[in-house]
Formats: C-alpha cells, sequence, structure tokens
DNA sequence: ACCACAGTGGACCGGGCGGTCCAGAAAGCC
DNA sequence: GGCTTTCTGGACCGCCCGGTCCACTGTGGT
C-alpha cells in the first residue's frame, strides 16, 4: 500500500529517466521497454509503481514535464512588469523551444496517450496556469498606464497562449522559429501600440 | 503499371473513404483494417494502389484533406480586399473549425505517420500556402491604405498562421474555441488599428 | 478466342508491445 | 529471528496490425 523511501526513489527515476528519453530525441514511438531499459528496471517494477500501466506512467510524465514549461520561463513570466521583463520573456520562450527543436516532450507524450480526459486535464491546466500568468502581466502593465486601457487582458492572454502553441507547432514541423517569433513580437507591438 | 479507370477510381474511393473515417471520429489510430473495412476494399488492394504501405496511403490522405483546408476558406481566403472580406474570412475559419471539433484529420495523420520528410513538406506547403494569400492580403490593404504602412506583411502573416495553428490545436483538447477567436480577433485589431 | 496484365479477395505470417505472473531478494516491524 | 510487506527481475502470453502471397476474376487489346 504505502511506498518505501527506496520505492520512491524507483518511481520518481522512472518518471525522469522517461522524462530525459523524451526530451532527448523524438522516437515517434516510446515503448514501455524502451523505458524500462533506459532507467534500468523492469515490466514488474513499471507495473508496480503504475498499476494503471503506460496511461497512468505517462501522464505522470506528462505533469512532470508540464511543471517544467513553466518553471523555464521563471522568473520572467511572474514578474510582467515593465517592457523590459516581457522583452526577457518573450527571449526566453523563443530560446527554451528553439534548444527544444523538433523534440516536444508533451507534444510526443500526448499523440501517444490520446485523448483521455487525463491528458486533455494536463493540457488545459497547464494553459490556464500560462495564461493566467500573461493575464496577470497585462493588468498589471494597464495600472501602472503603459498599456491603453482598450485591451482586453483576458482576450490578449489567449492570443498570446494560441500564438505561442502554435508557433511551436510549426517549429515543430518546420524547424524554423520564425513563427514563434512573429507571433510574440506581433503581440507586443499590439500591446505596446 | 497503368491504371484503368476502374482502378482509379478504386484508388480515389480508398483515399476519400479515408478521409472521412478520419473525419467522423477520432480514433487515435487507424489502422489499415479499418480502412479496408469501411472502403469495403481488401489488403491486396490497398497494397496494390499504395505499395509503400500505411505511409503512402497515409501521405495521400493528407494531400487530400490539406486541399480541403484552403478550399473551405474560399472564396474569402482569396480576396482579402476590405474589411468586410476579413471578417467573412474570420468567421468562416472559426465556424469551419468549429464544426470539426475535437477530430483534426490532418493532426490525427499526422500523429501516426511521425515526422517523415513527406509529411512535413505537406505541412509545409499547406502553411505556406495560408500564409502566402494572407500577406497578399494585407499588402492589398495596404496599397489601398487601409491599413497603416508600419506593418509588416509577411511578419503579421505568420502571426496570423501561427495564432490559428495554436488555436485550433487548443479547440481540439479543450473543446472551446475562444483561443482561437481571440487570436484571429487580436490581430484583427492589431491590423485595424 | 486468346492472352497479358490490372483488379480483387483473403488466408497467413512475424514482430512488436502492453500486460500478467510468479519466484526470489530486500527491508521494515515486533 | 521470524513474519509480513514491499521491491525486483524476467519469462511468458496474446493480441494487434502492417505487410506478404497467391489464387482467382475481370477487362481490354489484337
Amino acid at each position: 500500500m504505502g511506498l518505501t523511501a527506496k520505492g520512491r526513489a524507483t518511481r520518481q527515476r522512472i518518471i525522469e529517466g522517461a522524462a530525459a528519453y523524451l526530451r532527448s530525441d523524438g522516437p515517434a514511438g516510446v515503448t514501455l521497454d524502451d523505458i524500462r531499459a533506459i532507467t534500468g528496471t523492469s515490466k514488474g517494477q513499471i507495473f508496480h509503481y503504475f498499476p494503471d500501466g503506460k496511461e497512468e506512467l505517462f501522464l505522470a510524465v506528462a505533469r512532470h514535464e508540464a511543471g517544467r514549461v513553466l518553471d523555464d520561463q521563471q522568473p520572467h513570466l511572474g514578474a510582467l512588469t515593465s517592457w523590459a521583463a516581457w522583452d526577457r520573456w518573450r527571449d526566453s520562450v523563443v530560446a527554451r523551444y528553439r534548444t527544444q527543436g523538433r523534440n516536444c516532450p508533451l507534444g510526443a507524450l500526448m499523440s501517444q496517450v490520446g485523448s483521455t480526459p487525463g491528458a486533455a486535464e494536463v493540457i488545459s491546466t497547464l494553459l490556464n496556469r500560462w495564461q493566467f500568468h500573461v493575464r496577470e502581466g497585462i493588468e498589471e502593465m494597464q495600472e501602472a498606464g503603459l498599456v491603453r486601457p482598450g485591451v482586453d487582458p483576458e482576450k490578449t492572454a489567449a492570443a498570446f497562449i494560441a500564438g505561442i502553441q502554435g508557433g511551436v507547432q510549426v517549429l515543430r514541423s518546420s524547424g524554423s522559429s520564425t513563427h514563434l517569433e512573429a507571433s510574440l513580437d506581433t503581440l507586443l507591438d499590439y500591446l505596446k501600440a
């Protein structure tokens, strides 16, 4: 029922090993056997720690990766209180996805786990949090009088999220970050206008 | 070597049957057997018309679907010469993807065929054509003096493409079209400013 | 009428992979 | 030190699914 310290360590090793594997290359299909080999574990252990098998494991990895997405944008994302901060944030997003290149851990995960309710929940939680920070940033800029009042913070934040998502998607299939940058720059222009 | 009329008809039936199936529901995995059953054909025929098997067939279906994407936005997309036309275009995009809902034929296809060069080419061709039309529209509006000269047509068109892609992706996983609409509306605001 | 080749059906194969099972090795607990 | 519970290893199973093969049936050309 409960997990010992050793058990927790192993469980964590599996998750992080799988995450690292996903980040390294983008093999269309990741199998439990791959993960087993990479983490130096056995089938028995995988099903011991993730009784519901593949889906449960992948969801755990997805949650782990979802955390990284926002962490990688900190501290900029949490304090969008000046144009300089916005620019730094923009750069960190572009840099992050440019180094990630064609390998999108979350995307790979999602395309395998399919559209289960659990997967949708992980994605929507991430996107909500992300959008929340952007919206906060816009509101603060408005309060400081740096963004004209006509801008709808919620809607514009949603546009940012969509633009980033789409930009990353194009980056994944074409290898070029132009769309991601164009999207961010255009929306920043819109805010600054 | 050559195909008779009957042969061409069967080949087409396979492609269109598969496309219709993809459009109807979004079964994470589409198998050759599914397609065989739905199109009322046999394994022999599938491999007769698509010797390279699954990948060749899926790519053919993807090309077929990619054509539809732009067709569905016509005639609006081809003549973005007034604000009314832009608004109609916006509405047609939103309507199209709202009815499509969570089932993205192209997305499903791509997640299965993986990141082969062929798949990348289909996507980038589609996106290029799409972006071309948007850019043309912006340029025409600029020439007519309806959009301020400061706007970079290429970059803004790229932002539109990214925004739409991202909006559709959010729609696919959340079922809501708010992000797609927010993205289009914000960018339209940007143009009109 | 014949023949070559396109079209069709479906049995069959083999590998991959998620999942099961159980036996044995640690590790807590009294 | 014994007992229970957790942890670990890996053999094994069974299905799914892409792909092969071959025999049969049109069909069109001369």
